[in-house]
DNA sequence: AATCTATATCGTAATATTGCAATAATATAT
DNA sequence: ATATATTATTGCAATATTACGATATAGATT
């Protein structure tokens, strides 16, 4: 107990789950919108812009990585962030999705 | 530590975070997807549809329920359960924006 | 080569989450 | 009133997350 059951669910809930899990935490959002801000994507100032110490940011970035939300590139001695389109389209993608079947079932429900 | 530091960001990225923490566990994502299919909401069965206990069912509920991505009222002897439809409308139109922002970076970055 | 700069990893403590059995609470039915 | 059905709460064990100091790694600079 304590780990997630994962097994049970399709692989888009789980792929939902893990993609809502990466930005379930406040400083991940705030990197992401700060990445979609910054102009250029050398990034080594994200920690800069948080605040919170340097590994900790690292370890929230590298969540982000591995979720599949950024990516990251080594651009010499620093390292280039980016957001990944596919992440925000698929989630845009759900929740526009999940909002039609919200309007359909409207006339029948509470 | 252990608890997250949300003091330092945004009320919107505290926002964003709390409903995507709702959302980042597939039982969260099978219960918002199965109301969205059952035209009543009476909605005593989720437990019968999950391959969890009831108890862990019933806190993965409140859980939906505190963030605000469900509501439930009660009904007689049961529970109506239904899906929020503001909190998907602000996850929407959340991820729209990030993804004209997105486009718009497209032409300066990696 | 020694040093600086930027990022990652390790180790660890505090806290949160997940899951369920047992039990409680509440409404309906008998 | 007692039993039944439905959902919530409690208590607890296992695991995960969060945060950071210390340290490691890797490329750039001198």
């Amino acid at each position: 107990m304590g780990a997630t059951n994962t097994t049970h669910f399709t692989e888009n809930q789980n792929s939902i789950a893990t993609i809502a899990k990466a930005l379930a935490h406040p400083a991940r959002v705030a990197i992401v919108e700060y990445l979609l801000t910054v102009h250029t994507c050398i990034c080594g100032d994200i920690v800069n812009v948080l605040p919170l110490a340097q590994p900790t940011v690292s370890q929230h970035l590298k969540e982000l990585k591995n979720a599949g939300i950024i990516k990251g590139t080594i651009e010499g001695n620093a390292i280039c962030y980016c957001v990944n389109e596919q992440a925000i389209v698929q989630l845009q993608q759900y929740f526009a999705t999940i909002f039609t079947k919200l309007n359909l079932l409207k006339t029948n429900c509470c």
